[in-house]
DNA sequence: TATATAAGTTCGCTATCTTGAACTTTCTGT
DNA sequence: ACAGAAAGTTCAAGATAGCGAACTTATATA
C-alpha cells in the first residue's frame, strides 16, 4: 500500500462523479498528471496543485497529505466544514458565528 | 510584493525564535532551502515540505498557501468557533452545517 | 457488429525543486 | 578591536514535477 494520496484522490474524485479530464480542467492541469498522482504516484506533488485538488474535492490539503488520516470520520466532516466556512463572505461568516455563539449559550 | 508565502514563513519562524537551520532540521531539509523559500521565492514548493513547515509553525498548510489569507486572526477565530460548534446539540449542528453548505454554493 | 466518442494511459521534454558545501555577514565574548 | 561561532546567502547539479500529444481501452449509440 504505497500510494495513499493517490487512493484518496481517486476515491473522492469518483464520489463526485468526475473524470480525470474534468478534475484536471478544474484545477488547471493535464489529465495525465492527475492520472499519475492517482496511479503511478508522484513523489513530491506541489502544494499548489494539491491545494487546488483539495479545494475541488472539499477536503483540506492537510487531510490529503497526512497518510495517517484515511477515514471519513467526524474529523473529516469537520475539515470539510472548516474549508467551506473559510470560503464564505465575511458577512456570512459573522452570521454563522453569531448563531453558534448564541445557541451555545442555551 | 510577490512572495507572500515566504513572508508568512519568515514571520512565523521569527515569532518562534527559530533560525533557518533549526527550522530546516525540524522538517528535514537544508537551511538553504528555507532561505530560498523565504527570500528568493520558490515557485511550486512541495506539499510535503510545506505541510512539515506548517506543522512546525502551528498553522495549516492551506493557510500558508492561500495568498489571500494573511491574518492569523482568521485561524484563531475558527478554532474557537469550532470548539463551540462541537458542543452544540446535533440538531443545531445540522442546521449550521446546512447553512454553511448552501451559502458556500453561491 | 461497427463506429464514434469518452475515458484512461504512456512517455519524452522542460521547468522547477531541493540539496550540500562553500562562502559572507552578523553576533558574542574578551 | 579581534577571534570564533552562529546566522544567513550563493550556486552548481542531480532529481522530480507537470505538461502536451499520441496512444489504448472502455462505453455508448445506431
Amino acid at each position: 500500500m504505497a500510494n495513499v494520496l493517490g487512493a484518496k484522490i481517486k476515491e473522492l474524485r469518483k464520489q463526485k462523479g468526475l473524470t480525470l479530464e474534468q478534475l484536471a480542467e478544474k484545477i488547471g492541469s493535464g489529465k495525465s498528471y492527475i492520472w499519475e498522482i492517482e496511479n503511478k504516484g508522484v513523489k513530491r506533488p506541489s502544494a499548489e496543485k494539491l491545494a487546488a485538488i483539495a479545494k475541488e474535492l472539499d477536503v483540506t490539503t492537510d487531510y490529503l497529505i497526512d497518510d495517517a488520516q484515511t477515514e471519513m470520520t467526524d474529523d473529516l466532516e469537520k475539515e470539510v466544514l472548516f474549508r467551506k466556512f473559510g470560503q464564505l463572505e465575511s458577512r456570512d461568516k459573522e452570521k454563522i458565528m453569531e448563531m453558534i455563539d448564541s445557541w451555545s449559550k442555551k
